[in-house]
DNA sequence: GTTTGCACGTGGTCGA
DNA sequence: TCGACCACGTGCAAAC
């Protein structure tokens, strides 16, 4: 019904414009403009319908109240990602990192090497942030007596010292191999902010570095 | 059909008067309805400002362009909230069950204490000796800035001081807890000679002292 | 020049 | 009747 009378009064415009036809010149131009503004028109009224569509589906069909909806749920939405994210963090946060590689490396050869540090960055889909990343590092050490205490310490006090990374969660075991020589293994998730510089290698030799320098002393202490 | 000529006649009347007679019926219900309709435009701008608003920054200021991108982000969110709420829901179910009790514990109430130690005696069946016994101690601290670092580290040298217990294996988190408060969680897994002699109450409150001590100490300096 | 976009006033419909 | 809502055509800018 609605439509009939739009259409009509669109016919009845029209005729109008008929009417004048010798005095106005630009109606070419005037004509063109008019369908060009309906078709702008009913494009943005396609675009209300659909972003309609996508509410909650107790929403108004009125304008202001779809803009309006549309602002409210999006902000619910954004809190809610938010929210999840921030939860999802949290449960990574504890999640114990993956310790096969550990077993198989122990298990292999390699062992000649009484330490042996790792650094392998975590690529996490969930929480892809591009200021920070995440990396695991993982100290092995081999020794007669070296507790494990100050090995975590060690590495601890190394980590203070490095201002951009900051440690999200530590674990670590110590256990007997072989003939009285215990294996110390700690493994730390750690977060870098990537704002400075920062040279993976040199931060995994610097590691390497402090761990022997603790089995040194140690060894002589003993 | 009828309506449809009622309302030529009447349209085509009420143009008729107006060619005849323009400034007799600019009466005060016209202008109502100007103004109204004006309110009306300015309330829908406003709208479609603060819309753009919430939209990501490179939006074009063009209304159509917002509403299709306010659609697209709408999708997009719907689409993150949709896997994150997967992948947490995958992480939940793979977390181990000793974290649980810690999570929830956090959730609910039993935070006005700022620090918690909490010491559990292992019971293995498959190493029944009965000359050394396996605790489990958890402390956790909640602090606005104690880095998990110097938990653990003060954690430690004050068990290098205890000579009859030794770590079998240490886990540590940290997450953010509420508005930038973090919570720091710290497992150890310790056996103890039972030779000497060994007071589990006295060596649990040994242990909340050292925190505690730390997190004033660590309060002071900020 | 043309096209795109927008605010304006206006007439019309639907419900209190 | 009054108020809310909408579509229409048009004048007026700015941008391709």
């Amino acid at each position: 019904m609605l439509k009939r009378s739009i259409s009509f009064l669109r016919s009845l415009n029209l005729m109008r414009l008929r009417e004048g036809i010798q005095a106005t010149r630009p109606t070419s131009s005037q004509l063109h403009h008019m369908i060009s503004e309906r078709k702008r028109r009913e494009k943005l009224n396609e675009s209300f319908h659909t972003l309609k569509s996508l509410l909650p589906p107790g929403t108004k069909k009125d304008k202001a109240s779809v803009l309006t909806t549309a602002r409210e749920y999006l902000t619910s939405l954004r809190a809610q990602v938010a929210e999840l994210s921030k939860r999802n963090q949290q449960l990574e946060a504890r999640l114990p990192p993956a310790a096969k590689e550990a077993y198989n490396e122990e298990a292999a050869g390699s062992s000649n090497e009484r330490v042996s540090v790792t650094l392998t960055q975590v690529v996490s889909e969930s929480t892809p942030d591009q200021d920070q990343q995440i990396f695991d590092l993982q100290v092995v050490l081999r020794s007669v007596e070296c507790c494990t205490e100050d090995m975590v310490i060690r590495i601890l006090e190394f980590l203070k010292q490095v201002n951009n990374v900051s440690l999200m969660s530590l674990e670590a075991n110590t256990w007997m191999s072989g003939s009285d020589s215990n294996v110390n293994r700690v493994i730390l998730r750690l977060r870098v902010d990537q704002g400075t510089e920062w040279d993976e290698a040199a931060f995994q030799e610097a590691v390497r570095r402090v761990v022997a320098d603790l089995a040194l002393n140690n060894c002589r202490n003993q």
